[in-house]
DNA sequence: TCTTCATTGGACTTCATAGTCCATTCCTAG
DNA sequence: CTAGGAATGGACTATGAAGTCCAATGAAGA
């Protein structure tokens, strides 16, 4: 889409369309997201939607992907760039649980995306993949400085810790959902981030 | 669906619609499985399909979810019954991931299947959910047996090592799929099984 | 053999939804 | 004030998929 030829206002239509179709889809999935539901909440006309999104429903739903993406790592700032202490990552965790649970999610725009268009629209998949690696990139990261601080074994790789901690979260969503209870996905993130506090559990730890 | 007035003949097409469906959902999900691909792939009739399936396409997706469900257990026999030792969590580990894996699964019918249907069909969440409580109840009841042998913490909770585990076996998969990989599956798997074998790592454990 | 009912074939209907098109209105620069 | 392009409204089309219906076939027992 090009952006040049856009107003203020045309901006802000563009933008409450995203939105609308990101609560839709979380709340009834893709297939459950008609362009007419859309058109409805926001009060806009067919002609609207694909005037902002010449590609149709397809683009409209990548543009949610990324908005989307970028509204899971905003939320998780400013700790998600920190995450050098044992208490960064407890306020990064608070955050997340709270993203996810409070203002009824249950689910991750992202996790849930990417088993619904993993089939069916490989464009979609490759936006999703993309926030998944960065997500997993900063993770590491942040591991990677928990061990330099030897605050967590050195055996411990750093990318594979991030990705078994992505993988509860996201595990931890699917069971929470039909629950509707955060105790899931809080038992999950939890045992998956217990190395990154054993310091205070293990034997003798001699770091630091 | 009544199965009083059905003959083997009709038994098998109404498996093989079954079957089919399965195969179809699970690669291309449920919105992108039609009757008419249905009907093609298994070389039956519009008529057929509503004939053992009544209640249309929910109905028969209701069905194939209940089907993948005992398929699921199935491969985790016969240690899901078991599982009162390490080497019996190993072989359990072995099968599952055996069973995702190997012939491209790359998806857990039930959890796939739990994200997509959450919305839209409170019946068939129900099924979903009912597998998955079940699921979680024989893996908690291998906990136990651990924790009665003195094998595991006693301080552990069964039922969230279960869900902890599940949710590794879900979100691992989230992980795996856009990489066409099975670590991310394994890591996190592994990561959930450790409280299961801490007795040979962890400080002098008296348990028992 | 005949009857009956499960099974099957496939055309037809209905409906929801993505997408098109053109007219109209709004805003702003010149 | 006016011309042009952005923004909007909404009717219309096309399509695909679910579901209906009736006729034909096959098999098994009376």
């Amino acid at each position: 889409m090009d952006e040049s030829k856009i107003t203020e206002r045309g901006r802000r239509t563009r933008q409450r369309i995203i939105e609308a179709t990101g609560e839709q889809i979380l709340a009834s999935g893709i297939g459950g997201t008609t362009l007419d539901t859309v058109r409805a909440a926001t009060l806009t006309s067919k002609s609207q939607l694909f005037h902002y999104f010449p590609g149709g429903k397809a683009e409209l739903v990548r543009e949610v992907a990324g908005w989307e993406g970028r509204q899971l790592f905003e939320a998780q700032e400013p700790f998600i760039h920190d995450l050098a202490s044992w208490e960064s990552w407890e306020q990064w965790r608070s955050g997340l649980v709270d993203y996810y649970i409070s203002r009824g999610r249950w689910a991750c725009p992202i996790g849930s995306l990417a088993t619904q268009a993993a089939m069916s629209d490989p464009e979609l998949e490759q936006v999703i993949a993309d926030s998944m690696r960065a997500w997993r990139e900063l993770l590491a990261e942040g591991v990677g400085r928990m061990r330099d601080a030897g605050l967590v074994a050195a055996s411990a790789d750093p990318m594979t810790v991030a990705t078994v901690i992505l993988a509860a979260i996201q595990g931890g969503l699917v069971l929470s959902q039909p629950e509707r209870a955060a105790w899931p996905l809080e038992a999950a993130l939890d045992s998956a981030l217990a190395p990154l506090h054993a310091e205070s559990l293990r034997e003798g730890a001699t770091p630091a």
